[in-house]
DNA sequence: ATTATATATTGACTATAGTCAATGACTATA
DNA sequence: TATAGTCATTGACTATAGTCAATATATAAT
């Protein structure tokens, strides 16, 4: 049989997959990740609970798509208020910026429930998280855009390659954000990121 | 009913917990965490799982107790460690080896499986983890001694109060484990750590 | 000694994640 | 059209965390 093929039988496939997609998705908006069964998930989308395993191998699993899904959508937009600033400004002041837009985005816009949930499924990884943790991430080149910047207008040391630094900015966001989950809701994200940043590029800055 | 006495009663409840306490503790060891269930543990300690129940709030409310315990005896060989340093050292040595030290502890003398355990414990909150991540933690204590000695010999910056300081330099700590942990076995904790305290020292030295 | 009270203990029970052999539905081939 | 092969689907099943009303046992009060 060829494969890849589009017929009534992988197009079916592809309908019950984002059945539970959509339903899970819903469900979860509606009632939290914690209060979800897969039943509860089965029962809406109309399908068995084994379908549920063939397309996704855990519930992580499930919930971890929805949120590199959520991911790309973010480094998106990460991307494009990048280009916003005008060519020539300091890489310092687009960095801040660019902390400070990261707290606003993990904060309010994609929540602390899915975050946490992110957290504790890079840790148990019972499932794969390479589309938010890989370095391949879009986010390690926005970063390491603003590092060459910052190293190219003779602001940043150059005894760091700018791939290190980057991994360690980004390490260094993941650091506050685990911090804040672990701490919620008594950590503010954005104050707290906006002081370790300030340290941070006084570190990474020329003497 | 008096409380708080020794009696026949109470001994056997302090018993129980032990029993179950330490067959855990041998289990895990044995077999790892993921590989030991409830029942398992009350069955070698010779008790019913509504015992468990009354002595754990969660199974990893154990686990938590097992590390809680660690942590305890870490935090006092740290305190040793900073004691056996000569009056006078620089402070940004110290901090160095210290971390140094930290890294060690973490990765050879506790191991991925427990840290790996405490970091998903402390996201999900299953259980409460004050005796690792409260700000009255020893490790704080130690920690600020070491930036106050910084700021007395006239090294490190003084328009940030000791306390954000120290509260920082703990989070970069935990930042890097949590990578450690998430990029297990590719991430070399404490050649990382060494350099990003270095970065972070120099945003924290005066200019 | 008897009774009342407090508390330690029990194990059957529920809830829910995840498995897998069997079945059904579609497609390719002759 | 008949048949074989592929793959989607099923739901009963297992494994395991956690619950709770009932029971057993020690202590205090009379």
């Amino acid at each position: 049989m060829n494969k890849g093929k589009i017929n009534k039988k992988t197009a079916k496939a592809v309908e019950t997959k984002k059945k539970i997609y959509e339903s899970a998705d819903q469900l979860f908006k509606k009632h939290g990740f914690d209060n979800v069964s897969v039943d509860s998930i089965v029962e809406k989308a109309g399908v068995s609970k084994g379908s549920f395993y063939v397309y996704f191998d855990t519930k992580n699993d499930l919930i971890t798509t929805l949120i590199a899904d959520t991911v790309y959508k973010v480094d998106l937009d990460y991307k494009s208020y990048l280009e916003s600033f005008p060519p020539g400004t300091m890489a310092s002041d687009i960095l801040f910026s660019f902390v400070e837009k990261m707290a606003d985005t993990i904060a309010c816009a994609i929540g602390y429930d899915l975050m946490k949930m992110l957290y504790e499924a890079q840790i148990t990884r019972t499932v794969n998280t390479e589309a938010v943790m890989g370095y391949n991430r879009k986010l390690y080149q926005v970063f390491s855009n603003i590092i060459s910047q910052g190293i190219e207008q003779g602001d940043f040391r150059v005894d760091m390659s700018v791939d290190t630094i980057t991994k360690h900015c980004i390490m260094a966001m993941r650091g506050l954000t685990y911090e804040w989950c672990i701490r919620y809701p008594d950590f503010d994200l954005k104050e707290q990121s906006l002081i370790h940043y300030e340290v941070l590029l006084n570190g990474i800055k020329k003497q």
